[in-house]
DNA sequence: ACTCAATGTATGCGACGATCACAATGTATG
DNA sequence: CATACATTGTGATCGTCGCATACATTGAGT
């Protein structure tokens, strides 16, 4: 008869997974918690014992999301080159890829409203994720490839190129091409931004 | 007895403004057609006379926003010096400070749902911001302050990191500090990314 | 075996967006 | 001025939602 059980096994899991799933079809407004339980085949209040909110849910996604960006972009580190220019091209192709392959999941990521708890979190995995692109950025110093000064600041200009492309790009662009040439030129600029003078 | 009318005057106005008080306060999650509609004195189906639905008055919020937008930044273009780098100086701070000042609005702005006709009258707001930026690249191309190439692919070098900045002032940025440095830096990268060879 | 925490069920509450028939008002036309 | 018509607001209804509560079932540790 393969009665479905009481316990689901891991209930926990399987609306993460389902959640992501329909946030990448659908986008986040379309998240319901009640949905997620009825696709489940669970009782609508079930959810609430693993996530106390919705927004609960939703910062496990985005905490999720960074754990994930995190892995992609060391990955990319693996094969890349010795220069800084090899390295940096590996990272913004990972982070911008990442990005663009998830782009509901950034969204949630980067926005503004997580609840207290939650920032904590996410603000270590946050943490850890600037720290990649800080070393990235020193090494490159080390190499004579990037310009002296404060590494945070440095770092800034990496990035904010990066994080402005794929929102340009998510946003239905006005701009050019989504082909990927505009990437091309941004981490061209980013480099030439950061050299030395 | 001052007895409120049948028919508002201008309800329409009267419910963006209200509304955009309320995404500033509140942000944009938190608008709700009929609280709006409790708040100016009016029944919980008013509203639909004038926007269809919830999306449509987002949409119109958002056609505002960058009616604002490209105001304020064709406003700082009057006053600016000659030179590409002034220019630029004053647009990108334009920019920014109109983003960060009304944070929830760009996000409404730069959001990816928007309804397909509202999506219309969107590009061409967006459109004309486009061409502003693609102005000031063409200029400071003719005085060779800025390298050869087609005006959108730099242009995306230019914006990309502005509107990286925003995003990631906005997110709560765990990069450095929000203050203004962090945009002098961004800006002087920019420059030097786009400068002749 | 018994206890107890963890997990799922069932139900209800208030708020929401959307839609509808209906009422009040403004406006154009004779 | 009167009458027809379009615009705008009312009030009620529908289905869905997030959330809270009281209760049922399960499994783990003693």
């Amino acid at each position: 008869m393969k009665k479905r059980p009481y316990h689901h096994g891991d209930l926990r899991a399987a609306l993460l997974e389902r959640a992501e799933q329909t946030l990448r079809e659908r986008g986040s407004g379309a998240l319901s918690l009640r949905e997620l339980a009825r696709d489940l085949g669970v009782s609508p209040g079930a959810p609430s014992r693993h996530f106390k909110s919705k927004q609960a849910l939703l910062d496990a996604l985005a905490l999720e999301g960074f754990e994930r960006l995190l892995e992609t972009i060391a990955a990319s580190q693996d094969g890349a080159g010795r220069t800084f220019g090899e390295r940096l091209n590996a990272m913004a192709r990972a982070y911008v890829g990442f990005s663009l392959a998830n782009a509901a999941l950034l969204d949630l990521m980067f926005s503004a409203k997580h609840s207290p708890e939650a920032s904590e979190a996410l603000e270590v995995a946050a943490h850890r994720w600037v720290e990649q692109s800080l070393e990235l950025v020193s090494t490159g110093q080390r190499q004579g490839e990037v310009r002296e000064g404060p590494l945070d600041r440095i770092a800034l200009t990496v990035f904010a190129p990066l994080h402005g492309y794929v929102g340009l790009a998510v946003s239905g662009a006005p701009l050019p091409g989504p082909d990927r040439r505009g990437l091309d030129d941004v981490i061209a600029s980013i480099i030439r931004g950061c050299a030395p003078d």
